[in-house]
DNA sequence: CGTGCCGAAATTGTATGCAATCTTACCGGT
DNA sequence: ACCGGTAAGATTGCATACAATTTCGGCACG
């Protein structure tokens, strides 16, 4: 629960890449014990999220332009696989969840603001990860969720336009092949909208190398936004 | 530390899927504390060696036919996009690092006994590791990583033939086209061995429906043989 | 003024203690 | 004999305590 918090909070840019994580203040924010908040960052750590360096403590990930091309190197791996299985199984209800995502998606990329944003941000997201789901295979869909998290954090990160990335239609495109059952061209579209994302990325040698001036956690935007009853889904973005 | 050493008994069968894995009993094995324990039993829930259920304890892996299934579907996916990379950027050094663990493979294959087989088998998951790291995306190092672990647990629970699927010098062949700097060659032969694999399994529906009598951590061969001093490789198989 | 060293404070790594939950064995009832 | 309930034991989840390591400020020295 408190690893979803905080990597809502890391893929939102509510945690600026590089900001320390001290445990304590972690568990004094979300009043839980030191053990529970390094469980939380260990488990971020392997979601490559957060660093953390023996005997010095976590930090939020810092991508270097490097990194994050490998991301998307491994996306266009994965997801173009995943779309001619999504085509085969998917079912009726399914591509109503997808048309509703959909919708959702488009009545935010209306509206301004950065709390509409964000919420854009991770409806794009989950939509991959809809993807992924009805693909069926469990595995690809758990490699798929830290693909789209980092990414989340690479386009934060790296992203130039505003409306980053996702204005293109790509995913009606997607969806629309998917429902015509034509795996291959669904394919090829997912490719392109990859393209499409890292083509509105700035990776020119910025970013790490900076050592910019982290804030502490509890400066900027608030991590924890009231009580955090849990029960709150996954969270990322393309 | 302890969680390679817990990685390496379950890979090579030293524990037998379904194995609980009591904290207390692990700890007093390799003497620490519970906290170290679970530590490791976490990341081995996140590779998907371990399967831990809350207020229930972690049990080694056992998995359904559907999930070997999707360890190699997803083998397919990711390891003949490894190829072309790798046949780029291979270095001179690299080849001859490649050709040395195949001579040492063979070395193996030709031994009789169980340790040789069971490094054998390491030796033999390192060549798809090794792929892995030359091609260049650290992202995908660590998916085949995992992969490579659960395909090793998968070949140990349903593995047909002794000489599992490692006989036919398919690694060769693959070596051979990177050589030749032909991506779409190896590709296609990495594709044809991981068929060659899978067709050496039976997945007919046994493993996870037979709840095996499950020997506590223990039992047969020893977990944790003499010292265990870190520095071990990593320790896969295909 | 800059540099290196030392000690205090802070932070992480690990062990231990306690409460909550699950497991198991026993026991009475049917 | 079988079944359900219950209490004791065992095990996990979490909090806390302590040791090891790092960080940071001050101070002497060049």
């Amino acid at each position: 629960m408190i690893r979803d918090h905080l990597r809502d909070a890391i893929v939102d840019r509510r945690l600026a890449p590089g900001t320390k994580l001290n445990e304590a203040e972690v568990g004094t924010l979300f009043d839980v014990s030191r053990t529970v908040v390094r469980a939380a960052l260990q488990a971020l750590a392997f979601e490559g999220l957060v660093k953390t360096e023996r005997n010095r403590g976590s930090f939020v990930a810092n991508p270097t332009p490097d990194e994050a091309r490998q991301v998307f190197a491994s996306c266009r791996l994965i997801e173009p696989g995943l779309a001619p299985a999504a085509a085969q199984q998917m079912t009726t209800s399914e591509v109503a969840a997808f048309r509703e995502r959909l919708h959702h998606e488009s009545d935010l990329l209306n509206q301004r603001g950065p709390t509409a944003r964000r919420a854009e941000i991770h409806a794009s997201g989950d939509f991959h990860l809809l993807l992924a789901k009805i693909a069926g295979n469990t595995i690809l869909l758990r490699f798929m969720e830290e693909l789209v998290a980092r990414s989340s954090l690479v386009i934060a990160l790296y992203g130039r336009s505003g409306a980053s990335s996702c204005g293109h239609g790509d995913h009606g495109n997607i969806l629309s092949a998917l429902e015509a059952w034509d795996g291959e061209q669904a394919a090829q579209l997912v490719l392109a909208h990859i393209d499409h994302i890292e083509a509105d990325l700035d990776l020119r040698a910025t970013g790490n190398l900076t050592p910019r001036r982290a804030g502490h956690p509890g400066d900027g935007v608030p991590i924890v936004s009231g009580d955090y009853d849990g029960q709150r889904a996954s969270t990322k973005q393309f």
